[in-house]
DNA sequence: CGGGATCCTTAGGGATACTG
DNA sequence: CAGTATCCCTAAGGATCCCG
């Protein structure tokens, strides 16, 4: 049995609680986390900048979910001390790294969103 | 400014609501989708074989996650009117093409859940 | 500007019981 | 076995007000 220095099982019971893909999905798995590292994945850019380009978030979501990501490592919040103060917040090597992945899905997404919006249309039709 | 037939923008203001992306990780977001497509991946199912190898679903679930991926046209669903009946459930072609984005992310989990561990660690003793 | 703190709502999802 | 139907509760998240 693999095991990281948290003990979370990776090989042996992948689809158990303890599964990386599963916490890590718990994570990053939300609506607004995926689209603030895509945001961001184009350069970095400020809270309220954020708040314009990100359709529907909240305030407070937003600031939750930035929290989380600097807390997890893969965005960095910078602080300018001007008034009125400016922060800054990018990826970092990390949340870098994520995009890839985040980019196989969304290409995924654009590839197949025609097939599975046919897909409901027939299935609701037939019932 | 390209659109599908249902009107969701590809490209143009990639954040907003009507995204594909946003669209696709709505429904395949959530925990169970994920997780279900994942035991898929490594062959058909029955429904009490998933319900044990995916550790806390419930029931409710279980089956409400199935039939969105059926809807979606990404899961299909065979029944066998045996007695007592048997219910098979396995990717369609579409949903197999799936398996590769979520290999990608589950990847990513597996190389950074230990950077991320412990960078949440540092995180919460500097507090 | 960039949040923190509160209140309040609703819907996601668990537990349980029943059925073809 | 493979669900459906119901009740019920919690916690995610929106709205609002305030502050450094």
């Amino acid at each position: 049995m693999v095991t990281t220095q948290a003990g979370a099982k990776l090989i042996g019971d992948p689809y158990d609680a303890g599964c990386a893909t599963r916490r890590i999905l718990d994570r990053i798995g939300d609506r607004w986390t995926v689209l603030i590292v895509g945001v961001l994945g184009d350069g970095d850019a400020r809270f309220s900048e954020l708040r314009r380009r990100i359709d529907g978030v909240s305030q407070k979501m937003l600031t939750q979910t930035l929290r989380g990501l600097e807390r997890d490592g893969l965005v960095r919040r910078t602080v300018y001390p001007e008034v009125p103060v400016r922060v800054v917040y990018g990826l970092t090597e990390a949340g870098r790294t994520l995009l890839e992945p985040l980019r196989a899905l969304q290409e995924w997404s654009i590839a197949h969103l025609g097939d599975v919006s046919a897909s409901q249309a027939a299935y609701d039709r037939a019932d």
